[in-house]
DNA sequence: ATCCCGAGGG
DNA sequence: CCCTCTGGAT
């Protein structure tokens, strides 16, 4: 794909979604570190609803580090992977607290060495929470950016690396957010609405759809 | 049944 | 690459 092409689907995409950020309400590092650890496989609106009354309980990772399994259970057993999550939530500001001075770092390396943060979570935290431009593919960024044809990969690490090379560096984290919107209002999995994506002309899934299923 | 703005382990 | 962890919404 040429880079007019690859500007082109990104204008109307932030004509689209504008003013991107994330879906996650947090105030701060440390509340969007836990509301994003809390987001796998779990919906945003989920998740909001159980920061709601999880971070009043555990302001910093100094009250999370000296929580109980059970104390923080308690707020999060209606999100999936709830045993793991807290284990993690815990575990990881204990780190937060003996490594960090209790704060969140801001190194791919140092967020990554973090129980319960892998690629994912490092980019939103570091895009979202320090300004600092990545792209973090989860499953609906990997499935638009392979059928717009932006990326053409087999695992999200190679469409991150893809997406990076072909979208300018100062627009990494709204695109992350387009593509997001774009992949839950219409680029769904299993139903795209292609009858109302302004992407038509651009998308190779389109395209290819078109010529194959006549 | 299938998916959700995944991570970790084999 | 594969698998498991998990509740909730559709």
């Amino acid at each position: 794909m040429t880079t007019k092409a690859t500007l082109a689907i990104l204008k109307i995409l932030e004509n689209l979604y504008p003013n991107p950020k994330t879906a996650l309400k947090h105030n701060g590092p440390f509340q969007l570190l836990v509301a994003t650890i809390l987001s796998a496989q779990c919906t945003d609106e989920r998740v909001n609803q159980i920061t709601e009354t999880l971070f009043p309980a555990f302001p910093t990772a100094h009250h999370l580090a000296a929580a109980s399994f059970e104390e923080v259970a308690a707020h999060i057993r209606s999100a999936g992977l709830w045993r793991n999550k807290a284990q993690n939530l815990i575990k990881t500001a204990q780190i937060l607290v003996e490594k960090h001075g209790g704060q969140v770092p801001n190194t791919r390396e140092e967020l990554e060495a973090l129980p319960g943060v892998g690629r994912k979570t490092a980019n939103v935290v570091l895009a979202n929470a320090f300004g600092i431009p990545a792209i973090a593919v989860d499953t609906h960024v990997f499935r638009v950016a392979n059928r717009l044809g932006l990326s053409s990969a087999a695992t999200p690490q190679e469409t991150e690396r893809q997406l990076m090379e072909a979208i300018p560096k100062e627009k990494w984290i709204d695109a992350h957010h387009w593509l997001i919107r774009h992949g839950r209002a219409l680029c769904k999995a299993r139903s795209p609405l292609c009858d109302q994506c302004p992407l038509q002309e651009h998308c190779r899934y389109f395209q290819e759809k078109q010529t194959s299923s006549g």
